[in-house]
DNA sequence: TTCTAAATCAGAACGGCGTTCAAAGTTTGT
DNA sequence: ACAAACTTTGAACGCCGTTCTGATTTAGAA
């Protein structure tokens, strides 16, 4: 890599860090190229240089914090030992909670409408980290559905269900997993988002730690509605 | 009401009309004052005698939004026999989700990020939409709470939990409800709440008719899981 | 090494936005 | 009839994404 192009990976990378911290600082609305640019001592249509347009800032952003999101939901999930799967669930699932609190502004980004007059590229800004999500999630109910099957509400899904290239994928990884089981795993998923994404957004109390207890039992409840023990867990905040 | 005034309320319904008009048509960003006036004949600054800034309107808007959301769930509730419970909770889960099919943009703006650089005035935008809501889920968790209390995830709530004003107004209505059935309430509105927003905002397969199917079976398992009988209920899309 | 083509930048320009302000126009009640 | 209140306009300010022109710098081939 000749002197150029490391210049350009420089530039590039302190766009994206200056994007991050006017993201993080001034939420969604802060994110523009002309202050970027004036950050860096630049004019704002020098950045065009480095990204095709400001979508295209964006869409990488997005990639680079689902990433990081997954990062760190996969570890706290590997943390606990494979055989223990109410554990990796419930690892799992705070995790994305925390996370979420913490980069609230991250998780509008990949979840909600990230920023003014984007608009996501075909199949997704994150297409990459969007199927490990989907993947690990599956995982998750996989190893769950020994127990999960005999207590799952009777509902028929077929593979047509679901999108071929999704559908594709988990065959790939799972070839003996049902499609009830994938549609599990959507639904924990969605269970997570659920409370996670009221929160975020402020529309639980907005007081005290509540939202913190009330996740916890959900989660709980939710191991329970896969056929799992969780007599002894309790204290894992 | 004089005629000035009968004029005055007329411009006023025709600014929102207008606005709700480009939300549907062209998402949040085309709600902009200029374009408004630009449409009504009017400079977007005369917009100003009818809301004293962008915001203003906006919230407004979410008023009228999430009023008629809950008063399209409410009828939905109650055109089911008050005793047959589980059917109240999943005509309530329909009807939350056809509504936002039917009303992305409103949803996107009662739930997400509403429009670029609004922020919500303290106490958020409806906070009486907002009590209506709690408060009709509450009525179902309570109605739902015989039977649920025996199958639920032991976890301790205190109404010290709960904001003060939610848990004074819930406790005025529902004198003898436990916490726990309050949680129980958030919980299933999270739950409603994850599959229908990952769904409004594409997370899921994009595909098919699965979302519909994914979310009537996590309706049947919520009410499995508050120890409700839905052997018999089976096609109730 | 010289020369050409590519990459990188600044700066002006276009049209959009929310918001403010002074001035003109209109309605209301006295 | 007239003063006070309300309504509307149009210009202005500063912001934005984006495009374009032209200058400057760099990389690689002759």
């Amino acid at each position: 890599m000749g002197r150029r192009a490391r210049l350009r990976a420089q530039t590039t990378a302190e766009i994206k860090a200056i994007a991050l911290k006017h993201l993080r600082e001034g939420g969604p609305d802060a994110v523009s190229l002309r202050a970027i640019g004036r950050e860096m001592g630049m004019s704002g249509s020098a950045i065009y240089s480095y990204f095709e347009t400001r979508d295209a800032l964006i869409t990488n952003l997005i990639n680079d914090i689902y990433t990081s999101l997954l990062d760190q939901v996969e570890t706290a999930r590997d943390a606990v030992a494979p055989d223990d799967v109410a554990g990796r669930i419930l690892a799992w699932g705070q995790a994305v909670r925390l996370w979420a609190l913490a980069n609230p502004e991250g998780f509008r980004l990949i979840y909600g409408d990230p920023v003014a007059g984007y608009h996501a590229p075909a199949g997704g800004p994150a297409p990459e980290a969007a199927k490990r999500a989907c993947l690990g999630l599956t995982e998750l109910a996989a190893a769950a559905w020994p127990h999960a099957k005999a207590t799952q509400v009777f509902t028929e899904h077929r593979w047509s269900d679901f999108s071929p290239g999704l559908a594709g994928t988990i065959r790939e990884h799972f070839p003996d997993l049902p499609p009830a089981a994938v549609a599990l795993a959507l639904r924990m998923w969605g269970r997570m988002h659920g409370l996670i994404s009221l929160e975020v957004y402020g529309h639980l109390g907005t007081q005290t730690g509540d939202p913190a207890k009330l996740y916890h039992t959900e989660l709980l409840d939710l191991l329970r509605s896969l056929g799992l023990d969780v007599g002894t867990l309790r204290s894992s905040t």
